[in-house]
DNA sequence: GGATGACTATGACATTTATCATATCTTTGA
DNA sequence: TCAAAGATATGATAAATGTCATAGTCATCC
């Protein structure tokens, strides 16, 4: 079994950037990066700037985020274990478009821009499979902009606990695996900090969830999918 | 100077996808497509369905729209030439997140699914350019999630209006070079049709813009920015 | 373990936006 | 060119959601 640290463990996943890739090319990126560290809450890359690198997630969650004209967030996506950060902005040539934050201690893998650059250009593989992961994510983002234009919040918050079920699954008491305050989730829904507070109760009076301190659990799945209007 | 159905005619706009590529590569594909066209309000491409190719836009205008729980519109993006259709959903081999309709008359190239396959392991460049295209994009949607969940109808309309004014021009009275329905409008800021209407009248009252008809002109470019709060 | 600050919960009220109805104007097609 | 259909405009009212205020609970840190 391979050291944890090295790439060949990431590109286990199927949905990993590096699944599919020869053993040469996970070689050439484990000998380009470096291994780095994050403490909860700690700003991993601010809006607005240019990284100097890409970070590829081994352990932890992140949330991508963008801040409104009043200085409220909005969370975008979440990151987590195989999932890479700064290459969209390097691509491009862009600005970073969303900061990045710690949600829990994390481990990342940093590669510099230029090394990331001669990867993409020696392993086609590796940018075929972020295009392919770019392209799901916009489909993904259209949804979010339909739901948010179109759905009440009430639709919108149990939407977004569902993909966080889906993302973060469920410790050993079946609540979402992830620590997020009120606030967190209503910078989610597009909302009021004090509504997602209310729905969150009254979604557990009808029975769709339940919840102890800040954790909920999805108790209902479909009974949640239909109210919200997810379809697969 | 090449005939303006040869590939080579696209390419030479800095933004294509084609850009940068080789005449070997331009020439693979201009061997591989068929000519098409569609009749202003023809459907394109449906929403979930599986496209079996990619179009690529040679003239005429686009609008990618997903349907609402209540069968309303909500449109996503506008497609105008140069502009490729298609490839996200077969490249993360998913079903179509949005349906193509055609805004006027319609002039594009189809390539086959397999073909387009064979361009992209052939082409590098071009896979390299879609992801760059893709990461554009992304970034992009993060701002209309961002606005969405956090800008006032007013402040969207705005944003609206000079997205629109930046992707179609201006035509020779300086209005945008676009024919939308106030209902297509309200279909992109995520509101109903009445409020765009009244919102249109208001920010011609103070000045912002000017309407005759269903055309629109930007009048006062930085003091739209400014109320609609978008940066560069 | 206790104090403090952060977070959650709830009520009252204000604001924004949607819906419904109706009249007028514009565009389209024969 | 004209009639019909579609789109735009406006008013009144309803509904959804935001804001403000306050009290209670929870998590963190010393």
């Amino acid at each position: 079994m391979e050291t944890p640290n090295h790439c060949q463990f990431c590109a286990q996943h199927p949905d990993s950037a590096f699944h599919g890739m020869s053993r040469e090319g996970l070689e050439e990126i484990s000998q380009l990066k470096t291994c780095v560290s994050f403490r909860k809450g700690q700003v991993i890359m601010h809006e607005g700037a240019r990284p100097q690198g890409v970070y590829c997630v081994h352990k932890g969650k992140i949330k991508l985020y963008t801040l409104g004209t009043e200085g409220k967030e909005q969370i975008i996506r979440f990151v987590t274990r195989g999932d890479l950060i700064g290459y969209r902005s390097i691509l491009s040539d862009e600005p970073i478009s969303a900061s990045a934050t710690a949600l829990e201690d994390t481990f990342a893998c940093y590669i510099p821009k230029s090394s990331f650059f001669k990867v993409i250009e020696d392993n086609p593989k590796f940018s075929l499979n972020l295009l392919k992961l770019s392209c799901h994510e916009l489909g993904e983002a259209g949804k979010m902009i339909t739901s948010l234009a179109q759905k009440n919040v009430k639709e919108r918050l149990a939407e977004i606990l569902l993909i966080l079920n889906t993302t973060f699954g469920e410790d050993e008491e079946g609540y979402i695996d992830i620590n997020l305050t009120r606030e967190e989730i209503a910078n989610m829904v597009g909302t009021a900090t004090e509504s997602v507070i209310r729905l969150i109760s009254e979604l557990r009076k009808e029975g769709y969830i339940r919840s102890k301190g800040k954790r909920i659990a999805v108790e209902d799945r479909s009974a949640l999918r239909a109210m919200a209007s997810v379809f697969e």
